[in-house]
DNA sequence: GTTTCGTTAACCGTCGACGGATATCGGTTA
DNA sequence: TAACCGATATCCGTCGACGGTTAACGAAAC
């Protein structure tokens, strides 16, 4: 059904599970519907219930499982969720653009720069995933400079979920760089210090995003 | 320290505790940093550490506890904390009634009315506890109405907090009929059809229920 | 063929216990 | 007096098991 091969060290083996079984989900190797046992997994998983099940609550607040009657089902992630999630990321960034622009000072924003940096290393090298990672390194800096607790929370609970999904459709971009400098001209808006300006730019810059990985997801195998 | 009684029949022992505990974290009854074990609290509820450790999970979640180094500690709900969860609210509430007016239709909307007429009579009888459910139930439904699952996923993540918190200040309040007009307003704006100028109304709305909480929060016991 | 009902199996909530990791505290040394 | 260090207690991650509840299945009745 699908492969299970050995726990790596982790600071928990749920965690573990967790990182796991998102990426099962997410890439759709566990089928949407599929039923999760805890008896099942903590057998495959040759661990016991209770890693399993902190596992599956947690994923299941990150809205990759549904519970439904009886346990807890895959939820897979079609084009609505892609509009679904770039929606709520949308609404979320813009407040912590705002907040972080009236906070954050020069010093802050210069942190942005080595994530800018790691971007166009790893279109330079053409690693997909180390170039995903960046890139979520920098809006995350949004929402630490925001200093808004909740929007933080909110933002970790899906950023995993982008995580992912970025990583498997930019394995399918030829050439990373415009992606990166996208990201260069984001960060000029906000040392402009035009809030307002900063935020259309952002707003832009997510639909773009989406529009590229639904065509993305459009072309691959899905 | 703090009162346990009975745990009343819950679907679950977790939820019950959750319950429980996140009623004394937001009045305050659980001190800001108080430091809490799962032995002792298995211990003070009678029950195993199955379900408090799911409690615990949950109310992390919900961003009244906050896991450091050993265990989990009390985060109490200061003035910066109504400040964030509003503004939050205001962002994802905006992105719901969005998309629900964009969708819903009229027999949708009629399904606010119940909620108005709660709230109405939980004015009228003086009722806090009841007028904060209907008032909550009302907003719920653009959620709802939005078709947008993971933002109903989020308010929900919230709302127990709101629950408790408009509770608690309203019984402050001497007349909520104010209030419940203010949703009266509300919806016939939603029902004008007028998208832009129905946000500027909820944002308003919320604004005003924010500073009304905190003004109720300095006078009152805190 | 369809519905009703009873039996069986599956599945989760809950429990109690163990062991390792870590903070705490007392004693020793500079 | 202050810093270091080791013994001790605390606390959480994990385990295996039990029992009640609910879904699934098949048999009986219409």
């Amino acid at each position: 059904m699908y492969e299970i091969t050995s726990l790596r060290q982790a600071t928990t083996l749920g965690e573990e599970v967790v990182r796991r079984l998102r990426y099962l989900v997410i890439t759709g190797r566990l089928a949407p519907g599929t039923h999760l046992v805890e008896d099942r997994l903590a057998r495959e998983f040759d661990i016991s219930r209770g890693p399993i099940r902190d596992a599956l609550r947690k994923l299941e607040g990150e809205g990759l499982l549904e519970s439904r009657r009886r346990g807890l089902f895959v939820v897979g992630l079609d084009e609505s969720d892609v509009e679904e999630l770039y929606t709520l990321r949308e609404s979320l960034e813009s407040l912590a653009l705002r907040r972080s622009m009236e906070r954050a000072t020069p010093e802050d924003w210069a942190t942005l720069q080595g994530p800018i940096d790691a971007m166009r290393d790893a279109a330079d090298r053409g690693s997909a995933e180390d170039f995903a990672s960046a890139d979520l390194e920098f809006h995350s800096r949004f929402y630490e400079l925001s200093g808004h607790r909740r929007l933080v929370s909110v933002w970790e609970q899906y950023r995993p979920t982008f995580s992912v999904l970025l990583s498997v459709t930019n394995a399918q971009d030829a050439d990373l760089h415009p992606s990166a400098e996208a990201h260069v001209a984001l960060l000029e808006g906000v040392r402009s210090g035009d809030v307002e300006s900063t935020v259309r730019e952002l707003s832009a810059h997510l639909l773009g995003a989406k529009n590229r990985m639904r065509a993305a997801r459009a072309k691959g195998a899905h």
